[in-house]
DNA sequence: AGTCGCTGTGGAAGCGTTTCCACGAGGGCC
DNA sequence: GGCCCTCGTGGAAACGCTTCCACAGCGACT
């Protein structure tokens, strides 16, 4: 006889323990996988869980485990900005395919304001889920200040602004942003100009950082004239464009900080006559698959995404697994792709 | 004395109560907001509270409360192509806001295969959330079949294509789509072709079914020539606006089932060297930010999307509280933005 | 002046799991 | 043939919280 009667849409392990002929202890082992089960007892269970249609309670379980098995990706983006972009969508295909194999679940959480920082900070530090991955994150980010301080495990895509010592995975942008430049100087380009992104992200920062440090290695000075900056997106990359077309007539190529402001960017140029890539060159970031569908295709940098999430997924779970690994960063090597816009 | 030395980073109910000098019953009640306490009990659990930085432990209360306070929108889409989506965007920002003055907490989850599906089938039945608010679903979903035998208040975001009985809100997305396709009649084209969304979604099959029921109320019989598919998406718009120029070179008009597809079918239209709306009249679907920034600007049919995710909220919340409140379904009207595309 | 009710509080019983511990049965070893 | 292990099992104690119930104090009625 079970102990509480529960309601029928939600059995319990004793109900299936009594149906099984078994302890609960039992039915826990079996439901676990344990192995000091026998296959009669196992088998017993089993049909008792197919008939019953048992789910363990996951509070329940919880509560005695301190584990959730979720982690959570948490977007800092103000706005809709971040749902379009495609790095964005990469990261979390990359992340859920990791995670398929495994019975942890990724919840994705919006903060776009402050007020939602502090909420999701509350969430996790209530213990709903195991860990938390952060992604595309603002200087004003209070995020990892609260979720460091509880001891959230946590795990940042993308090198923090503050110097701050947490775990992170981050694609090496300024590397890429320059030799993105250098391939423009390589074939004579002169009045090479730039999209910045958000120049309070790492992203935005490095890659203007590498379009600079190109230019000056190889002796130009940067012309503040040739610099203009949009938010990643589509639009932003249009209108900035048409800006530096309006300032600097005469610039030749033009190195944008994402794939979907050069998309902008390229619209802008047809718009204004110019022809890609003879009149201007083009290099854009991110191998989005936006970029293959640009006419002309676009070059561009290519982060190891696939490599990048698994990373994540791997720092984050070594400090799931014992709270005191030490903290970690990888910086993963980007790559020039050539196609027909530089 | 406490009953229990917890971790220092994770403080217990006991050890608030006794930092303050009274029960746990009492903390729990100033936790709770209950109004039996007394203001000194009250500000002396706050302090404590406050000191040990103290967080409930939201497995325990979940196992007696039976709640989560947490809703879920699941997005079932395979691929990024959900992401670019501006449509899903707004429908995350609106739910978010709508959510930000309550103390539950919307979570994303990405179905992209069955194996996702049932995945998340399991993580809803388990009890990690309250409710799910399932998005952009395909004929084939799995979920809405595992969420209602369960009993997980659940709510479509758009009519279920199976017929099956269970709550939704939806755009009116067959009378918006015949309003855009008189509109065009209404200017004297006379071959106006379209450009459907995906015909296992119940927004591409109805756009499409308003397209046609507008044609034939004006007495013009459809021509396959003009019909064409994408998947919402940008690229995919730019693709079947190619192919409708190969195919039906004297189209006039077009009416595009998404503001994203519409904006690839511009740039296909310029590309051919047809001038918009001269030449082609063009009119979107969604209102997208999108849609302003395009040149020409978008005439495209807005959904009320604050009233639908208020709605969605509303139903759920109700189903929630009542696990017998009725199934109710809400269809929004859609209205026509006249712009410079058409 | 006695009783009633109301308010604030604490004790204790659960919520559904996991897991430690104890125990009985069986088999291999000397 | 006795002893020690191992294996499968069940009992019971936690996990941290909410909430029912009982009770003490106190003012306001009759």
């Amino acid at each position: 006889m079970s102990s509480t009667a529960a309601r029928p849409g939600t059995p319990t392990l004793d109900q299936v323990a009594s149906l099984a002929g078994v302890s609960r202890a039992t039915v826990s082992r079996v439901v676990n996988d344990s192995p000091r089960v026998s296959p009669t007892a196992r088998e017993a269970v089993r049909a008792a869980v197919e008939t019953l249609r048992y789910v363990p309670n996951r509070a329940a379980r919880s509560l005695v485990t301190r584990r959730t098995d979720t982690v959570a990706l948490v977007l800092s983006e103000s706005g809709t900005q971040l749902f379009s972009d495609p790095f964005f969508a990469s990261i979390v295909q990359g992340l859920s395919a990791h995670l398929a194999d495994t019975d942890r679940t990724l919840v994705l959480l919006a903060a776009r304001d402050r007020r939602e920082q502090e909420k999701i900070g509350r969430y996790a530090r209530q213990g709903h889920v195991d860990g938390v991955i952060l992604l595309s994150l603002h200087s004003d980010d209070l995020l990892p200040g609260i979720l460091a301080s509880s001891r959230v495990p946590l795990v940042l895509s993308g090198r923090p602004l503050d110097g701050r010592e947490v775990s992170y995975v981050d694609a090496d942008n300024a590397g890429g942003a320059a030799a993105a430049t250098r391939h423009l100087l390589a074939q004579g380009r002169t009045r090479i100009a730039t999209i910045t992104g958000p120049l309070d992200m790492v992203a935005g920062l490095d890659r203007y950082a590498g379009y600079r440090s190109a230019l000056e290695a190889a002796g130009r000075t940067p012309d503040p004239d040739l610099v203009d900056g949009g938010d990643f997106g589509e639009v932003g990359g249009m209108r900035a464009m048409s800006r530096l077309l309006d300032r600097a007539p005469d610039l030749d190529a033009v190195f944008v900080a994402s794939d979907p402001m050069a998309a902008g960017a390229l619209q802008a140029l047809r718009t204004a006559g110019r022809r890609v890539p003879d009149d201007v060159a083009l290099v854009g970031f991110d191998d989005a698959p936006l970029a293959q569908a640009c006419d002309p295709p676009l070059t561009t940098v290519a982060q190891p995404l696939g490599e990048m999430t698994a990373l994540m997924l791997e720092l984050l779970l070594r400090r799931i697994e014992d709270a005191d690994a030490p903290v970690e960063t990888r910086v993963c090597a980007t790559h020039l792709v050539r196609r027909a816009s530089a």
